[in-house]
DNA sequence: AGCACGCCGACT
DNA sequence: GTCGGCGTGCTC
């Protein structure tokens, strides 16, 4: 007996195992591991991954069912895949099928359906209304069933037995096809018909005439050509002469776009030295872990392609991951230019057809090189010769939900199996790499000097307590508003930035200092001044903007920081005559928004950009030279130990903005806090002393690289069980745990309350710890119960990056 | 996650 | 006496 062990789509502990199925003679040798296949799971039809086929199973062969039918022709996970699967389950602690969809696009989760069939039999038996309802259909989709007063008397006939659930399983996302016409018979045949064809069929002459040279075309495309209609094709159908075919096709959003071939650009000694490095292990096949650690400007780039280059001149595939940020449309048309159509593209700002459909293209080795955002790192190549993460310090390689996965980890695991180098690249490596870096762990190639040898721009740092001390109440200081006029004069342009939208924007009364909070969370609501609206960033609550204080009725109300829109409002007040292009989430959000906001700033129709975060990164305009930091201290006092690694990071990132080619650029930062070592390192283009100077800290209060974190965090509507469940948990752990580790707390979360649950988090400090997954997950087994009910959530996250 | 099964209170 | 509420356990 041939038996296949699934794993169904079902993310649930009791569920995470394998269950075995038989497989029906006709699939024997046809079903594989890493397939998808549709399996009865009590009384419903499941989607599920076959993980192996075996010929003996523990159960009583009597008891196993048969696999219902086959969901793929080829598997979608190949054993690499499957391998990493399991390996994520045990490094992340999620279920098993968790760790499988991560690895597909969301576009082939699977969709159930239900619909009722009368048994035709019963139909005298029936209720009168029933039988209305199947009057003209035996079968009706439940969706529809449940609009109709009916649910309860239909439940009824499906219990005696008049009525029968069927489901069905389908898959989310659909494949496009088009229309083709082609011909199906000999052109020899074909140019008799031609001769002997009535003179009053021009147009199936036409279309004729048409195939003979084309062989094949798309029907919409043939009919506008010939001016014909759908009537004709189908009567040469019905000849026998043409047919027409389904012909799947890809969505792609840069289709019709010229890419230019670019070819490779002479390297300075420091890049060939690096590429030579990195090409050495390409060839070897060996696994290294390279930091390339290499200034702002100092091409990495321009490595990166050339070591693809070798590895593609091998016949192998590469994989580049960027920030999703980053992936702008001068970065992804940079990689088209060089590669082109080897190179897939995968971004959120693609529709999942896209992402399906360029998935599809790697998966049938159409191209070999894939260029994307975190879960590029799943790509299904067979042959990886070299991992490219860009940015390698970016803090969106780490998915903030289950599977916890954090890409850089899957990349090593990947390169291990592949035998082939990962690359780590940044100007500010994150502490955890340089550290490994420093260690030998990772192997350091480094790059000091910018391309053109350009010197970094000097950076200033103003003190906004001095200028508010000098009466100066704006939000620009002096010298960065005198700067800004200085190049509105000169014609030269500025780029202004401001971290984290709405991230001070809260709305507070004046006269009595309350400020308007979710009434879900323990958060200030966000003010959208389009919508008038305020919003909570957490669970999506959303209310009018008031007109009065709701505690003490004040008219008073306003909104307070700075929200990009509210810059851009001053800067105009300020500034009549500057063109200025704001860029944020607001502005952005419609597709294709985020490049047409930065074609026109690169063409110069703008002369100052004002943005956050997504402008902090990978813009190259050379007219830019100055560029300004509207408050850098805003990510500084957030309660996360990585505070100052991520400003230094981000400074140093926007100031690499200013001054790229020709002309020379400066960069201005505004705090409230100069004398921070973030701050003042970042002005002086420092990032060594900044690593020195941040591992004295992180060494001293316990936190990575020196220790390894675990974040448990507890929530629960009564706040009360939350921190009993929490307390029992914390005690759990320190039982299992060596002495060694530090269990600290149970304490409330940062954001006490999030969507009417308290939450509560342990902090688990270790080195190393053989117990500690096990023990996570007696704990996690423990809770199903309340779990599965919604009582209690507990979420583990295993180096987790968001301490909220 | 659903769905069946089984045990209790409120009603024809 | 039965309908329907929810807690419990199982799904190859």
């Amino acid at each position: 007996m041939t038996i296949a062990s699934v794993i169904v789509d079902i993310p649930a502990s009791q569920t995470d195992r394998p269950f075995d199925y038989i497989i029906p003679p006709e699939l024997v040798g046809i079903v594989q591991a890493g397939m998808r296949v549709v399996v009865p799971f009590g009384t419903r039809l499941l989607q599920g991954f076959v993980i192996e086929v075996k010929e003996t199973t523990d159960m009583p062969i009597e008891q196993l069912k048969p696999i219902h039918s086959l969901f793929d022709v080829v598997p979608v996970l190949n054993e690499e895949l499957l391998q990493l699967g399991k390996w994520l389950t045990e490094t992340t602690l999620c279920f098993m099928v968790s760790a499988f969809q991560a690895m597909l696009p969301a576009a082939m989760k699977a969709k159930y359906e239900k619909d009722i069939r009368l048994i035709e039999q019963y139909m005298p038996l029936v209720h009168e209304n029933v039988r209305a309802l199947f009057r003209d259909r035996l079968i009706i989709p439940w969706s529809d069933v449940e609009k109709t007063p009916y649910v309860r008397l239909l439940q009824k006939e499906i219990a005696n037995g008049h009525i029968e659930v069927v489901y069905r399983v389908e898959e989310k996302g659909k494949i496009k096809t088009e229309k083709w016409v082609e011909l199906c018979a000999s052109d020899e045949h074909v140019t008799h018909i031609l001769t002997s064809l009535s003179t009053r069929a021009m147009k199936q002459k036409q279309i004729l005439e048409r195939l003979l040279v084309a062989r094949a075309l798309p029907l919409k495309q043939l009919l506008s050509e010939t001016n014909s209609t759908w009537a004709t094709v189908q009567t040469l159908i019905k000849k026998q002469l043409v047919a027409v075919k389904e012909k799947e096709i890809y969505r792609d959003p840069y289709a019709n776009r010229p890419f230019p071939k670019t070819k490779p650009l002479a390297l300075t000694d420091e890049q060939r030295k690096a590429l030579h490095t990195i090409g050495q292990a390409i060839e070897q096949n060996v696994h290294d872990v390279f930091l390339m650690y290499g200034v702002t400007g100092s091409g990495k780039t321009e490595v990166y392609m050339q070591a693809i280059d070798l590895v593609l001149k091998k016949g192998k595939e590469a994989i580049v991951l960027v920030p999703e940020i980053s992936l702008t449309p001068q970065m992804v048309r940079r990689f088209k230019e060089r590669f082109g159509s080897k190179v897939a593209v995968l971004h959120s700002g693609l529709s999942p057809g896209e992402k399906y459909d360029e998935w599809r293209k790697i998966q049938r080795k159409e191209v070999q090189l894939v260029v994307g955002a975190r879960s590029a790192i799943f790509a299904p190549f067979e042959n990886i010769g070299i991992i490219i993460i860009d940015e390698e310090h970016e803090t969106s390689y780490k998915q903030e939900e289950s599977p916890r996965y954090h890409a850089r980890d899957v990349a090593i695991f990947r390169g291990r199996y592949h035998r082939c180098p990962i690359v780590l690249g940044s100007a500010t490596p994150s502490l955890e790499s340089f550290a490994r870096a420093k260690k030998g762990v990772y192997k350091q190639v480094t790059l000091t000097r910018r391309m053109n040898d350009h010197a970094l721009p000097p950076v200033e740092i103003v003190d906004m307590r001095e200028e508010l001390r000098a009466g100066n109440r704006s939000m620009f200081s002096r010298l960065l508003f005198e700067k800004l006029t200085e190049r509105l004069q000169k014609g030269e342009q500025s780029v202004l930035f401001l971290n984290r939208r709405g991230y001070s924007s809260f709305v507070m009364c004046r006269d009595c200092g309350h400020v308007i909070q979710c009434p879900h969370c323990d958060i200030s609501l966000t003010y959208h001044r389009v919508q008038q609206q305020l919003k909570c960033h957490y669970c999506g609550y959303e209310q009018r903007m008031s007109s009065h204080c709701p505690a003490c009725q004040s008219e008073h109300i306003r909104f307070f920081g700075t929200g990009t829109q509210k810059v851009e409002e001053e800067l105009t007040k300020l500034l009549p005559h500057a063109r200025v292009i704001r860029m944020d989430v607001d502005t952005t959000s419609r597709k294709g928004a985020h490049e047409r906001l930065l074609n026109e700033f690169g063409e110069g129709n703008a002369d100052i950009l004002l943005g956050t975060q997504m402008i902090a990164k990978g813009l190259d305009f050379p007219n830019v030279t100055l560029v300004g930091v509207l408050a850098a201290d805003t990510m500084l006092h957030v309660p996360d130990f990585r505070a100052a690694e991520k400003t230094f990071q981000l400074l140093t990132q926007v100031s690499g903005r200013a001054g790229r080619h020709h002309l020379p650029g400066e960069v201005v930062i505004q705090t409230y806090t100069p004398e921070h070592y973030s701050i003042q390192l970042a002005a002086d283009h420092h990032f060594e002393a900044f690593y020195e100077r941040e591992m004295i800290t992180r060494k001293k209060h316990g936190y990575p690289p020196f220790y390894y974190l675990t974040l448990i965090t507890v929530s629960h509507v009564d706040p009360l069980k939350g921190v009993s469940v929490a307390e029992k948990i914390a005690t759990h752990v320190k039982k299992h745990l060596s002495p060694e580790a530090i269990v600290l707390g149970p304490v409330a979360s940062p954001i006490a309350r999030m969507n009417d649950r308290y939450r509560y988090q342990c902090m688990i400090k270790y080195k190393r710890e053989a117990n500690l997954t096990t023990a996570l997950r007696t704990i996690v087994e423990h809770y199903q119960r309340d779990m599965a009910r919604g009582d209690v959530t507990i979420t583990i996250d295993l180096n987790p990056y968001m301490m909220m």
